[in-house]
DNA sequence: TTGATCACG
DNA sequence: ACGTACGTGATCAAG
């Protein structure tokens, strides 16, 4: 009888790739363990082994992948309950083994995994390709597998391969190699295109690939058509499932997986790691892109018909479809930011800060973290005695609005205040901005089209929608964005829209009757509110209107109004009275959203964009208040998003079909920025503002106002 | 990772 | 009686 020498890292590896990846409930792999315990049960069976010696290489562990590192814990664990290294083969044992053999059987657990009716193949075989994307069929999905490494320098990403899925049967993983290249496979995709639907997820990446028919050929804008079956089209599974559910915060395909089509899809992360995918073995990678491929495959068209049941189809087709590529072109466009001028404001910005850090630690007696709401608090409150206001759950709030109203008592705190508005503009734009700027002298922000409840885009990396510009200081910021040589920023803005898109949605007369009247909409609310003649509105009774304005597209409630204008919630209240009396139809409007979203679940926007609100439902009070200002909010909001969607494509549009080369670079939800060369700024400006303008036909004009500057400082 | 704060529409 | 304006993203501190 001898000793058994067991390499438990070799051991579970060896297990994990030679059985089916399979997981348990939690989505955790357990085919790993699963086959070691399976082989090594079969091993101490056979009587040669009286113990076994655990040999375990820690180094050789640290190597592979995240789902076979922690499986080889839980077979050491199953195998050495207290941690010994000899283990004496026993009945115990083997029936302890066998137990949990029985426990992590794949049809124990029933665990489905996404599995296919057919196998994968693998080619490189440039013939074979060329045969595959010759075939003829109306639907195929595919995958691009990108490196898990992002590239510095270019937003490009690295393709490791390509999964496409014609029939649901076979699918084919095509590794990026040698004479195949993702652009050549990009190009096959796009000729695919004009003959074959196609369906992939997230499609703005595969843009710097391909580029499908119906976008290549097209020169027209928006068109409200209906959509045929026949027509052959691009499907992104992601902007389907986002338009059916927004308020999920992280779509990946693994959650379309399991939401469609109830299968467990293994995690990118899991499987390979944070490793480059360089590295990974084809098979696992192959594997991979092909399960994401079949569930594509089979989940998109049931995407496409939930769609259509809630009648999303044209908004996906004609809106969302489109505007996914108007986003990646625009994010590849990028916008030049100057470097030297940013570190030059950052360094002018320190200059101050250092003199107020100064200032602020002589005023409070000692030195501490300004930065630190926790500290501030202790400094402000406890040593300095100031009247506190607990507000936070983790102690005293040092926000600006507390701050403001403790100015007059000690000289410390303006300079706080002063310090924090330098700060922020230090860390996120000076110094936060510049990290971006990239190898072009370009910042290239990615713009998200899955992420706002609303309908909106939203801009990360850095977000370039909330630029400085309520304070000159921050404002200042802008100029460090400038044109390319021989280019102007053409910039224009919607005028009011959302209270224009109120006033044609609640159809009252007056408030429509006033978009006619004039274009300073608080001014004559407050003329109408206060019974003024329009010339003789004061200053603070027209502030008062625009808060009510901005109020009523909030969702209004008198406390909100109150912590606006620092009034009372009774004077607040008096205001929103008068308002609901001078523009009933706003009232009206407003209780049947509500009533309409209590009853159906969601609100919807004018293209029939949806937002559910699972907290009308509640039984918290506050959670249903929330649920109906949001049902007021969300069709006005993701109404305004859906016409500037549709100016946008028409904008883009435009510019090709005239053989412009002024393109669309940013937008900043209700503002659009046009890098305009010289010679195009007249026939650019005219066409930015039109169509804008005539994007929508609402029962009041839309107007949009557009300047032009040398930076965007002087183009706002 | 979470909370507080603050930048934008 | 209760605690609230709608929608985002980045940074910093602290657990």
């Amino acid at each position: 009888m001898s000793k058994l020498s067991l390499d438990i890292v070799d051991f579970v590896k060896k297990a994990f790739y030679s059985m089916p990846a399979f997981t348990d409930a939690d989505g955790n792999f357990i085919n790993g363990v699963y086959g070691a315990v399976y082989k090594l049960s079969g091993i101490l069976k056979s009587g040669d082994y009286s113990e076994i010696e655990i040999v375990k290489n820690e180094d050789e562990k640290e190597g592979v992948i995240p789902a076979i590192r922690y499986q080889i814990d839980s077979f050491e664990g199953l195998l050495s309950l207290n941690g010994e290294v000899l283990i004496s083969i026993n009945d115990e044992l083997l029936c302890r083994l066998d137990a949990e053999l029985s426990k992590l059987s794949p049809i124990g657990t029933a665990i489905k995994s996404a599995s296919f009716e057919g196998a994968v193949k693998i080619t490189s075989d440039l013939n074979e390709v060329e045969a595959l994307f010759g075939k003829k069929a109306d639907f195929a999905s595919f995958f691009f597998l990108y490196d898990n490494l992002s590239v510095d320098g270019t937003k490009k990403k690295d393709v490791i391969g390509l999964s496409i899925c014609f029939d649901g049967k076979e699918i084919y993983y095509i590794p990026v190699e040698n004479f195949i290249t993702a652009d050549y496979l990009g190009k096959k995709l796009s000729v695919l295109s004009k003959t074959c639907s196609l369906a992939t997820f997230d499609i703005k990446s595969c843009f710097y690939y391909f580029a499908p028919y119906e976008i290549e050929e097209r020169i027209n804008g928006y068109d409200d058509k209906e959509i045929n079956d026949s027509d052959k089209r691009c499907f992104d599974a992601l902007i389907g499932a986002y338009l059916v559910n927004p308020l999920k915060n992280d779509y990946q395909i693994e959650d379309v997986a399991k939401e469609y089509l109830d299968l467990r899809l293994p995690k990118k992360a899991d499987v390979f790691g944070k490793d480059s995918l360089r590295n990974a073995e084809e098979k696992a990678l192959s594997d991979y892109a092909s399960k994401a491929c079949e569930v594509i495959y089979r989940a998109a068209p049931l995407i496409r018909k939930k769609l259509e049941k809630l009648q999303m189809l044209r908004l996906f087709y004609n809106i969302e479809m489109p505007l996914s590529y108007i986003l990646f072109s625009m994010e590849k466009e990028g916008i030049i930011a100057k470097r030297d001028e940013l570190k030059a404001y950052g360094d002018k910005l320190l200059v101050r800060i250092v003199e107020l850090e100064k200032a602020i630690y002589e005023a409070a007696g000692c030195e501490f973290n300004i930065n630190s709401p926790k500290q501030l608090g202790e400094i402000l409150f406890e040593k300095l005695g100031l009247p506190a206001e607990k507000k936070t759950k983790s102690g005293y709030s040092t926000a600006a609005e507390v701050l403001e109203k403790l100015a007059p008592e000690h000289k410390i705190v303006a300079d706080i205040l002063e310090y924090r508005g330098l700060a922020k503009l230090k860390s996120t734009y000076a110094d936060g901005l510049a990290a971006y700027i990239e190898a072009d002298d370009r910042i290239h922000t990615s713009f998200n089209q899955t992420i706002t409840a609303t309908g909106r885009i939203s801009s990360t990396e850095p977000n370039l929608q909330n630029i400085p510009m309520r304070t000159e200081l921050g404002r200042l910021i802008r100029k460090v964005f400038v044109p390319k040589e021989g280019c102007v920023f053409a910039d224009a803005d919607y005028s009011q829209v959302e209270l224009r898109i109120l006033a044609h949605m609640s159809e009252d007369e007056e408030l429509i009757k006033a978009f006619h009247d004039g274009d300073d909409i608080h001014t004559i609310t407050a003329s109408k509110v206060f019974h003024v003649p329009f010339d003789e509105v004061t200053p603070l009774q027209r502030r008062s209107a625009k808060a009510v304005n901005f109020g009523i597209v909030y969702g209004i409630s008198a406390f909100g109004l109150s912590q606006d204008l620092s009034i009372s919630a009774k004077e607040a209240k008096e205001y929103m009275d008068k308002y609901f009396e001078t523009y009933p139809g706003v009232k009206e409007y407003q209780e049947s959203v509500i009533a309409s979203a209590k009853a159906k679940g969601y609100s919807e926007t004018m293209y029939g964009r949806r937002r559910p609100m699972p907290e009308l439902k509640s039984g918290n009070f506050n959670m249903r208040q929330f649920g109906e200002r949001v049902a007021m909010n969300a069709p006005i909001q993701g109404s305004a998003a859906d016409i500037m969607k549709i100016a946008m494509i028409n904008v883009f549009f435009k510019l090709k079909e005239m053989g412009l080369k002024s393109r669309l670079i940013l937008q900043i939800h209700d503002e659009l920025v046009i890098e305009t060369y010289n010679d195009e700024v007249d026939i650019v400006t005219d066409l930015l503002t039109k169509e804008m303008e005539k994007s929508a036909n609402l029962r009041v004009p839309l107007s949009a106002d557009c300047h032009t500057g040398s930076d965007w400082y002087e183009a706002k």
